[in-house]
Parts: C-alpha cells; structure tokens; sequence
DNA sequence: GCCCGGCCATGACATTCGTCAGGTCGAGAC
DNA sequence: GTCTCGACCTGACGAATGTCATGGCCGGGC
C-alpha cells in the first residue's frame, strides 16, 4: 500500500464537484484519481481505478449513493465509503450505517472535514458528523412497506385510484394504508405526511 | 478602483462556501474579503466591506439570494450581483433579472464559470448560464398573488380551513382559489400543483 | 357614461379522501 | 394444536376537497 489515500468522488453538481476535487487533490497525502457525476459512473470509476476511499453525495441521478454502498459492501477489496451530504436526515444515516458505510459527514460542516474524513477513513476508522447524533433521535421509520410505497406514490400527487390501480389494490385498501401512515406520524393528511417522511430521510 | 476584484460570497453550505472561497483567492486578480451563511450576514458583509460583486445562492435561511438582490437594487454604491444556485427554474431566472441581477450561475456547471463570471460582470457584462436559455421557456407564472399563496399554505399541508382562517376567508374561497390554480397548471389536485409551481421556482 | 376583463370573493353541489370496524393469512410462543 | 400478533386487505360512512355558477369591485378602452 502506497503512503498516497487514492479517492473517487461521486457528487452530481459539477461546481462542487471540481471545487472539492481540486482541494483535495492539494493535499500531499490525497489524490482523487477519478470524479463521477452519477452513481452508475461511480460504480464503474471505483471498478477501474481501485481506490482506498469513495467519496459520495447520496442524491445523484442514476444509482443514489446509499446504492452504491449497498452494491460495493459485499464485494472483495472494495474501497471505504465516506458519504457527503446535504440534510441530517436520521433515515440516511440509519441506512448508511446497515451498509457499512465508514463516513457520513455534512457540507454544512468546514471544509476542512472533508480531507480529514478521508483520512480517518483510511486509517481504519469511523467518522460520524456530530450534528447527526441528535438527528438520529427524530426516531426509527414506523411505516410498513406497503405503506411506505403507497405513501410515496402519494407524495407525487397520484390520485388514490390511480395509487390503487399501480399497486393492483381496492381504493379502499390504499385510503386505509394512507390513514394508518397519517396516524403513525401524527399528521393531519397526506402532503403533511409526505412532508414529514421526506424530511426524515424515510421515503 | 484598485486592480483586484473585491468580492462577498454568500452560500450555507459550509463547505461549498469554504471550497468556493478557497478556491476564488487562489486566483491573482480576485479577493474574497468576506463569507456569509445566511441572507442577513450577506447583507451586513456587503453593506460593511463595499465588494464589487457579491456571489451568492438563492436558497439560504434568512433572507434569500432573490431578498438579497432585491433590496440592494435601488442603493447606491450596490455591488453587482452574480446568483450561483442549484436549479434551473425559470422563475428563479425571471425574479433575478427583474431585481437587476448581473449573472446566474448554475452550481452544474464547471468549476471555471465562477471566476469567469466575477471576472466578465466585474466588467461591466452579462453572464446568463446557457442552460437557462431552455427553462427559460417553460413559461410564465400564470397564477395571481393572491392564488400564489394560497398555494403555498396548501403545500405545507395546511387543510382548507386553516388556509381560511389565515388568510381572513371563507373556506369555499380557498377551494375555488385552489380550484383555478389546478385548471391553470393543468394538473389534478392540490399535490400535482403544488410540486409543479415548486419545481418551476414559482412559490 | 358604459362596457369589458381581470381579480377577488362566496355558497351549493359532486367527488375524493380519511376513519372505522371489521376479515384473512402466516410466523412465532406456548 | 391453538393462541396471539402483526402485516395485509376490504367496504361503508362522514369529512375534506374540487367544481361550478354567480356577484362585487376596479381600471382601461371607447
């Protein structure tokens, strides 16, 4: 193993993604060989260049990077996975965790808690933004996935006929699973609910 | 006028704006002489320092890039502002140009653009990000202010009858408010027009 | 002055949504 | 075996939402 931490970075926005690359690439120690705009490159940049670390954004197009740490967890020799993101969402992190990510670190933290990660990362250890402790006790996901599914559809605005008609259910069926999602979260209707669900990272 | 670019940049993400500055003093002929995390800061930053160009988002707590734009246009003495901002939102585009706004960046561009555009606005010009071009077309807010808000309350999941009590109406005012603005956006419900005025920067 | 069009406002009516009281099925406890 | 529990599914009923027909108000043509 070299004394240089070899990264990709998977992170949609192209200005942020050149800002953050040519920073780190500053450092002595790091060198970003590879940069990705979308999940599906990435997993084809960390096939190619084998590097210590992926560094990744989790919303992107294509494969979200909580995808990737998924795919990668189980392959031989995968790199370390430190997620870069924008929203202290608990179901993030929660499933980052069961996907053994060893990084979730904030943009709105410094900057400088990017080059460190990578760097604890690589050492062998773990590094958790400390704004997310507290998130993590917005609670756990109470919803089914039958409720979560149809929670989601009518998030999009789908009428509930037309949520019946995808998911081969009565009307009935789904008005019931919206009113148990509605109570479950203690809302007053669905945009509320959906409101809430994205919030925490669950839909 | 000294020969350097004197510049205040406003972002909430820390290390997007930790990355920006960094990456805007490496260059020769630009100074950042101050950062902001919010709307208020930047308007404080600006009003304390008197840069050439402020840069700054559109989504920030406190006032917003837009706000910002707003109230400096009729000063004196106002730096010229460039908005960097995630989305292509034609009513995002619309709101800056009437406000006076000098350039508009999307953060999806390269990274180069932002130089390039402090530099070319310092000078007098115009940058508008090509992309814009496009969305641009995606037509022009149809809805009355009055129906605008009440959009608004319904997309934060407010029931009809406290849109009602808010706003000092009858609660068959907010259905038929409601009722135009989903004929007009052409859509089905409240949630379908709630996401399309959304996404086209109209709320 | 008169008419017209846009915005604002309303109540009556039809449709959709949310609640409730059930019923089926399978997995685990005893 | 059977009991219990939770996930899944359903229809009937009252509550909230969406539609329509209508009227007041104001400012701009003519």
């Amino acid at each position: 193993m070299s004394d240089v931490i070899r990264v990709v970075l998977a992170e949609d926005q192209g200005m942020v993604r050149g800002a953050f690359a040519q920073l780190l690439d500053l450092e002595p120690d790091i060198s970003v060989v590879a940069t990705a705009a979308d999940g599906d490159a990435a997993l084809r940049a960390v096939r190619e260049h084998r590097p210590d670390v992926l560094l990744t954004d989790i919303e992107m197009p294509g494969a979200s990077g909580l995808d990737l740490a998924a795919r990668l967890a189980d392959e031989p020799d995968a790199p370390r996975v430190v997620v870069v993101t924008t929203f202290a969402r608990s179901g993030y992190l929660r499933r980052a965790l069961d996907h053994g990510v060893a990084g979730y670190v904030l943009k709105d933290a410094p900057i400088d808690r990017l080059a460190d990660a990578v760097r604890r990362v690589h050492a062998g250890g773990r590094v958790i933004d400390p704004e997310l402790a507290v998130a993590a006790w917005e609670g756990t996901d109470p919803m089914t996935d039958r409720e979560r599914e149809v929670l989601r559809l009518a998030a999009e605005g789908l009428p509930n006929a037309e949520i019946a008609a995808r998911l081969h259910l009565a009307e009935g069926t789904v008005r019931n699973y919206l009113s148990t999602v509605i109570a479950k979260l203690g809302v007053r209707n669905r945009v509320e609910a959906a409101r809430l669900a994205t919030e925490r990272g669950w839909l």
